[in-house]
DNA sequence: GTCATCATGTAATCTGTTACATGATTTC
DNA sequence: GAAATCATGTAACAGATTACATGATGAC
């Protein structure tokens, strides 16, 4: 018999947590850890939402789980991806982008409202916010040293890439809203 | 009297909204197309939030509504700001800013998870963004030409700069990912 | 003794979206 | 005659968050 493609449609959440699992069997509490370790910085879903997921891909027969006794240590449930799992997830990435939602950034309105309000606040705002960018590089440049040698580094280290593009356009920013604030006094 | 700060705490479309609403007294209706003519690339709500945001301002006392005759159009219903809802504006402006969660990337997780799907369909995709970016960069051009003579416009200039910067960005990581994935072949 | 780690989940709530509903007037 | 603009809202539901709840083990 064909191998049925189900219709269910996914929540990125849940295609994030298959991609996951499609790298190695794991229990909610691993993929916390492996999202930090991996995805965080541009998709962290609460723990509480992670556990809310898994159920639904067995449901939907994307995942099955098995309970892993152990000693000293409570029971975990492990996930491991089917096969149609493995289908959905590939769907998923190939299929045609919704229309890129604006991302929604805080920081942009409150400086578009900037004359609301203190300039030297919002000065320190940007530069807090390029600080975190120069963090993000460094964790960057970590991740890098973490994947050293790894086989199937090649789509990660496009995302760390990407990373680093945007942390740099932010810094660059950053500069020019500290020359434009700079000038007008 | 003292002016009464209020604890209430606002969500950021509403302190969009109070924004716009500082610029100029205005209704529903007008606010959607202002938000899609200034803010709509980095913050966009639903016409209907808009709508449900303004009681809850009116509410708060941070705005006060007042209904219009038309003759040959349906009333509206114009809002202005309040004295307390400059307060609060600028108090949201001028908070310490919540740690910046990481933008949730669809696009990036995919590419992220590339090794289980085609190439040539992600390259595809990262194309598209790539596009998307160059229409951008039109549009903040089409805004700076608007914005022409605006004695106001400095803030709101930032804010294109960004998008400016942001673009050019995913544009320089587009090629990364062409080259990347066509070294590959 | 205290704190971090292992391990899973529920409940309440928030913030927002899409689709539905209505109806006159102006423009092509 | 059809479509866009003016104008406001409701209802259903989606997708997530934070806070709560529990309890053992290992490290310092």
């Amino acid at each position: 018999m064909p191998v049925e493609t189900k219709t269910t449609t996914l929540t990125t959440t849940e295609c994030a947590v298959l991609g996951l699992l499609a790298r190695a069997p794991q229990s909610g509490y691993d993929l916390k850890k492996a999202v930090d370790r991996s995805v965080g910085y541009f998709w962290g879903p609460a723990k509480s939402q992670i556990y809310a997921v898994l159920p639904s891909l067995v449901a939907a027969g994307y995942a099955t789980s098995r309970t892993v006794a152990q000693e000293r240590r409570p029971d975990k449930q492990v996930y491991r991806i089917t096969r149609a799992g493995r289908a959905a997830l590939r769907e998923w990435i190939e299929e045609a982008p919704d229309s890129p939602s604006p991302d929604r950034n805080p920081l942009l309105l409150k400086i578009f409202f900037g004359e609301y309000a203190s300039a030297e606040i919002l000065l320190e705002q940007v530069r807090a916010r390029r600080a975190d960018m120069e963090q993000l590089k460094d964790e960057l440049d970590a991740l890098d040293e973490r994947a050293r040698g790894d086989t199937h580094d090649l789509f990660p280290q496009l995302t760390r890439m990407y990373g680093r593009r945007y942390a740099d356009a932010i810094i660059g920013w950053a500069d020019d809203v500290e020359r434009a604030l700079g000038e007008r006094r």
